[in-house]
DNA sequence: CTGAAAGCGCTTACAG
DNA sequence: CTGAAAGCGCTTACAG
C-alpha cells in the first residue's frame, strides 16, 4: 500500500513549491490558469486528497457543524437532522451528530467534545431535563455561534427556531369551534415544560376568542406520552363530562386516548373529534387522530441551519431572535400520491 | 474575550515544559500524580480543552465514523443511526453523519469528503441506485476501514451486518400456512434489488417447505412504496384470484394494498391476513397490517458499529463476512408499555 | 520522571 | 505570478 499523497509530492513533481501547489488546488487567484491546470493533472493522477484535518489546524476553519438532538430515532428530529444535513452540505459544511437521549449531563458532555473538535457552530435542540444553562454561557463566553432549534432557552442570546406552539395550538382549536365543537377537552402535559404551558394557553386563548367559558374539568394534565393520553382520558371519563372534542398535547398523547376510547366506548372513536399536536411520521396514514398540527421539522432543521451559517460568516448577530416556522393544521386521511413511487423505509 | 488557553499557558504557569502537560492531562504513565494533579488543576481553572483537530494531525487518530445513510428522515435509518451513535460515544468516537439520497454520486462524493476528514472509519447502507463500486475499491486500496449495514455489496472485501430476508420472509410466510392458510399472495417488489429478490425467494421457500405449489397468478411484482402497494393490489383483483393472505414486501406496500381493499372490499381487511416485511415506526399502534418482520434497526447500528471499531483496532479483518442480525415476527396490537411514559416526538 | 527536538500537512502573511 | 518562512496546537520518539 501506497502512502497518501501530499502536497509535496504534487509540488517535486512539478518542481514547484506545495505552496503554489496549496493555492492551485483551491484556485487562488495569484496562480496562473498554466500552472493550476497541471496541478490538478498530477493531483488527480496521484489521486490526492487533501487533508482537512491539517487544513482545519491552519486555516481554524474546520467547516464542521455538531448537533445535539435529545432522540434520533423519532420522526420530528429525524426530519430535522435531514434538513440540517441537506443545507449544511449545500453551504459546503460537514455535521457531527450527537445525541442527548434527553439528558442533561450527556448534552453538556457533547458540547464540550464538539467545542474541542472545533466546529463552527452549533444547532441545538434542549433536553427536557435541562435546568443548568452554565455550558450555553460558556458558549456565549468563548464566541461559538449556536443556535437553538425546537427545545430552547429564552434570553441567554441565542437564536432560536421554532414553532408558535401557543398561536398553532389557538388556531386549530379555534377551526373545532368554528366547526361547532362546543365541549372541547384538553389533555395537556405539564406547565413546567414550555410545549406543555404554550399549547394550554393556546387552547385557552381560542375559548376566549370565542367567547366559551373554559371549564376546568375539561382540563387534565399530565405528561406528553401514549400513557398519559391513556390515564388522561380515563379521568375525563371519571369525571363524567360531556365532551364533543379533545385536544391532545401530542400526538403519542391523541393514540393512548384512542386506547381509552376504545376500551370504554368505542363509538367515541368517530363521535368526538380528536386533534392533536404533531404527527406520527406516516403522515395521512393512521386514519387517527381526525386533525393534526403538522410541524415541519424539515423546515426547521434547514432554517436554523441557516442562520447559523449566516452567524459564522458574520452576516448576522445573534439576537434573542425567535424565528417562528410556520405549521399547518392537517385533516387525517387515506390519501397519498399514487403517482409518486416514493420508497419505502424497508 | 481571552484566547482560548493552549498547552502552553498550563506549561507556563506551572514552569514545566508542554510535553509534560500533554502527557499529564491524558494520564500518561511518565507523569507523577503530583504533576497530574497541578496539572489538571490549572488546567481546569483556565477552562482548557484540548484541540482535536491538533491532536488527530499529530497522533493521526481523529476518533471519528463517518456514516453515509441513503435518507435520514426514516424510521429504519433513524434508528440504525441512533444505534451507530450511541455505540460509538460509548467507544470515545464522534460521527460525522451524511445522506446519500439515494445517489450514487452524492453518495460517492460523500465517502470521498469524509476521507478527507480523516475518519477512522466508515458506515455505509448503499444506495439504491449505485452500480458502480469504484469507490468501495478505492476504499480498499487505501486501506480505510468500512462496514456495511443493512445494504450491502458483496464481495468487495468489506464485513456487512444485514438482515437475513430470505429466511425472515420465509419463517413469517410459513407461521401465515401454519395458521391455516394456503391462498397467500405476494406483492413484490423487484427482482434486480436484493430485499425484493430475496424476501420474494423467502415466500418460495415457504411455500415448498409445506408442499403448496406456488401459483404465479398470486404473485404481482413492482416496487416498494404505497402506491406499488395499491395497484399490486388492483391486479391481483383483476386476475379474479381467491386469497386468503397476502404477504407485502414492505410495510408500505402493505398500506397501499389496505387502501386497495377499503375501495373494492372493506371486509377484506379482516378476513385477509395481511403479513408485511418491515414496520412503520409506531410498532404497535397502527392497527395494520397484521403481521409484520421486526428489522432491530438500533441493533444492526450498534453491531455493524462493534465490528468497524473492531477493525480499526485491529481486533478483526474485514472478510466479507455477513453478519445476520435475527428479526422477529410480530403480531400488531393496540398493547403498549403503559407504565413508561415514555416522551414524544412532539 | 522530565524535556528538547522534530514534525503532522497544511495555510497565512509577506517578500520578491 | 512564485516562494521562503513561520506557525496552527498538539504528540511522538528519543535522550537524559
Amino acid at each position: 500500500m501506497k502512502k497518501k499523497p501530499i502536497l509535496d509530492d504534487i509540488a517535486k513533481r512539478l518542481n514547484i513549491t506545495k505552496v503554489s501547489v496549496s493555492k492551485a488546488l483551491r484556485d487562488h487567484p495569484d496562480i496562473s490558469e498554466q500552472t493550476k491546470n497541471k496541478v490538478k493533472e498530477i493531483a488527480s493522477e496521484l489521486g490526492y486528497r487533501p487533508n482537512l484535518i491539517a487544513r482545519s489546524l491552519t486555516s481554524s476553519k474546520s467547516r464542521t457543524l455538531g448537533v445535539v438532538v435529545p432522540k434520533i430515532a423519532h420522526n420530528f428530529f429525524a426530519h430535522v437532522v435531514g434538513g440540517i444535513q441537506n443545507y449544511a452540505n449545500k453551504k459546503g459544511y460537514e455535521i457531527v451528530l450527537t445525541v442527548s437521549e434527553e439528558n442533561e449531563e450527556l448534552e453538556r458532555k457533547h458540547i464540550e467534545a464538539l467545542v474541542s473538535m472545533q466546529v463552527e457552530g452549533l444547532l441545538v435542540s434542549v433536553s427536557m431535563q435541562t435546568r443548568n444553562t452554565d455550558v450555553y454561557k460558556w458558549l456565549k463566553e468563548i464566541q461559538v455561534p449556536m443556535v437553538f432549534f425546537d427545545r430552547y432557552i429564552p434570553d441567554l442570546g441565542f437564536n432560536s427556531v421554532i414553532v408558535d406552539d401557543r398561536k398553532a395550538a389557538k388556531d386549530a382549536v379555534g377551526q373545532l369551534i368554528v366547526q361547532g365543537c362546543h365541549k372541547i377537552a384538553h389533555i395537556a402535559g405539564y406547565d413546567y415544560i414550555s410545549i406543555g404551558k404554550l399549547r394550554k394557553l393556546g387552547y385557552e386563548d381560542a375559548l376566549k376568542e370565542h367567547d366559551i367559558d373554559l371549564n376546568p374539568e375539561l382540563v387534565v394534565e399530565g405528561g406528553f406520552g401514549e400513557a398519559s393520553g391513556y390515564k388522561g382520558f380515563k379521568e375525563l371519563i371519571n369525571r363524567n363530562v360531556d365532551i364533543d372534542a379533545l385536544f391532545a398535547v401530542t400526538f403519542p398523547v391523541g393514540l393512548g386516548t384512542y386506547v381509552g376510547m376504545r376500551e370504554i366506548d368505542p363509538t367515541m372513536i368517530e363521535k368526538v373529534k380528536m386533534l392533536a399536536f404533531g404527527d406520527s411520521g406516516i403522515r395521512g396514514i393512521v386514519p387517527y387522530p381526525h386533525y393534526y398540527v403538522d410541524q415541519p421539522g424539515m423546515k426547521i432543521g434547514q432554517i436554523a441551519t441557516e442562520l447559523l451559517i449566516k452567524e459564522i460568516e458574520g452576516e448576522i448577530m445573534p439576537v434573542n431572535l425567535l424565528e417562528y416556522v410556520p405549521t399547518r393544521l392537517l385533516k387525517t386521511g387515506w390519501e397519498f400520491p399514487l403517482e409518486s413511487s416514493e420508497m419505502k423505509n424497508e
